[in-house]
DNA sequence: GATGAATGAGTGTTCATTCAT
DNA sequence: AATGAATGAACACTCATTCAT
């Protein structure tokens, strides 16, 4: 936290553990957290097993030191964005719910991911068998709690009906499988926002439309 | 070898091979297909190892043996389904896409896939590792062609802008993704149903507004 | 032995068997005596496991099926000829060996092994494991006891003296071995003979003198 | 590190990679390399099979290990030798051909090979299964290269017919199945030696009358 | 900081063989 | 005469992890 040596990342001053986390990035990546070999990622670093295990506790260990950092990060943007939303929440005079907020998180997030595309790949599509495998899970119970204030608060003012759990949550998975699919299928942080923006407005059009259905 | 019970699926028949299905879909629903261990399966079901590898050539086989059934038959559903809709496709009077082969199809997909719930969920959770792991990039493949027609068809008489291929996609990958989602969080089918067709319905409710955008 | 039937070898009578043979021959063939499969031989048989062990106590009861008996005739031939050899031997008055029934042996013992030539290339190289792996020591050993009274008896009758068993163990093996050769590269029994013939008459021209040497 | 013992070969310096050599040796010398079980090696050697894997990348290289080098260095000491016989090659006055090398060679090979007795006898009569099973075609051809010219120089300067290939290759091969013999049964160098250049001598004493023939 | 030797339980898979039917 | 289910020991090999040095 404290800015010593010139706030470098401590992490990074060391040689073989940068080689190492660099090597084991690969190695996941290409083979998934399970099938990934901590053999082959000291071989590929040109260390031995001995030196890896100075640096990190375990096999899972490793990965927490490649995709925590980046996933907190990514947590505290929503968490910030979301406090801040709830705040300065107003309903516009067209009596609509403004969406505006959502896509600046979006936009933060797709930027935050995409300069660690990497990392969120690992996160998304390679942690099976690590403690990270839930993950989505994780960032949609996030999102899911602010989406559900949200909605309450938009029945208590319309005097509409109070949305049902399934609806919110089926809402946020929605929002999130979409950032995922992003992230996944777009190489450019241009061309995911592009789509992303797109997509969310064609979902947050007929959100309202969710509290006048039976 | 005599059809006494009306042609009842002869597979079944041998105890042991029962067993060892029983014990593998408890296996690897419980560890997902890599960390199934075949030993452990063969020990739950009473039976040696070399059992095992009289019905089934290989793990993959025997994992095989539990999804690819229900699989092909939801693809055949869909392969089904789709054809009949492409030839009495017709737009209603007041211009609108008709979707309701479409729920038909959620209907008769949600029924088959609840009828084989463990099947699924192994199939869609738990394949990791297996050759069915990227199962649901097929489905989707199968159901976006769908869209992709259906588009087209529907840009051309409506003189409107022909739809983006990630557009197409990403609502494919969407259905596909909620299809996922319920099946994973709701138990019931009734549930499953009841939430799938309203999200459908919201989702194909913007879905000429598409069209419209620049 | 009786020409009972018509004379037709009893054991292919049945067809199973036969057919069980003949996917042995493959098998061991292609991959040798230990490489080879019995489940495998069953199935390019056509026929299950149970069936093979009707016929044949075991994995080395089928491989003797297959070689034995040509085995045995080549023995009786070399045990025929070297006795009816040793009763009319006669040394021709330039007084030289006279190998002219030597070479009667060779060119009766290829033409069986050519008739045969399946069985003895699986005796000669694929045997290993069985107990047939020793069986070229078993025909040295015969040739090299008739080497040894051939030789006995002509330095009897030059007054010459005794050859040293190494070298008439030495000759006898020498002759086996260019068998093997033979019978391992050339494809024809004409070609064989040719060469046997002309290399069998290369060794004995040499032959005399070793009884003269120190 | 240190050369302290005279640059002693480092591989031996480990102990439990010495037990393991000394352990597969055995088993391989008893069992051949096919039925040879590394898990009794390792038991052998009082050692884990992790152990055996640090040391070696899988059974065919634990049994290259043992018979690669004393292989190559046979191989080489026969490229040596003739090199440097056809440069200096010449025919006596006689018109003889000249063997004296060829003993030579036969004196350095068979000197080489009881240093190493125990390895050339894996290599020759223990390897089949390995990638060494066909060791003896390599050598038998090097050295039938060799007699090829020989042959080829010969005829040509005495006006003789060509030898036919057939005939050099068996010569070649007739050398090594005797040197392979000896190896086999001969338990001294002494003794082996001795067998060994007599029979050599035998031979090729013929060796000139193969030009004369039709 | 880092080495490299060693562990030991674990993997999927193959095999010859048996035996009730 | 032949089936086909089942055995159970064995196989080569991989793994994350440990620890004295």
């Amino acid at each position: 936290m404290l800015p010593l040596c010139g706030g470098e990342n401590l992490k990074n001053d060391n040689e073989t553990q940068s080689k190492l986390l660099l090597s084991a990035k690969r190695e996941f990546m290409e083979k998934g957290y399970m099938k990934a070999s901590l053999r082959n990622i000291c071989k590929e670093a040109g260390v031995t097993t001995g030196a890896l295990y100075f640096f990190f506790q375990d096999k899972e260990d490793l990965f927490a030191s490649l995709v925590e950092e980046p996933l907190e990060i990514l947590l505290n943007i929503m968490k910030q964005h979301y406090s801040e939303e709830l705040v300065d929440s107003e309903f516009k005079e067209n009596g609509k719910l403004d969406f505006s907020d959502d896509l600046e998180v979006v936009k933060h997030v797709i930027h935050h991911s995409y300069q660690h595309y990497d990392e969120f790949q690992l996160l998304l599509t390679k942690s099976q068998g690590s403690r990270f495998e839930k993950c989505i899970d994780q960032i949609v119970e996030f999102s899911e709690k602010h989406y559900r204030i949200l909605a309450d608060m938009y029945s208590e003012q319309t005097n509409t009906k109070k949305l049902d759990d399934y609806i919110v949550h089926w809402f946020a998975h929605m929002q999130i499988d979409i950032f995922v699919h992003m992230l996944t299928h777009e190489k450019s942080e241009e061309a995911a926002l592009q789509s992303m923006v797109s997509i969310m407005k064609y979902l947050m059009a007929g959100w309202s439309g969710l509290f006048d259905e039976i």
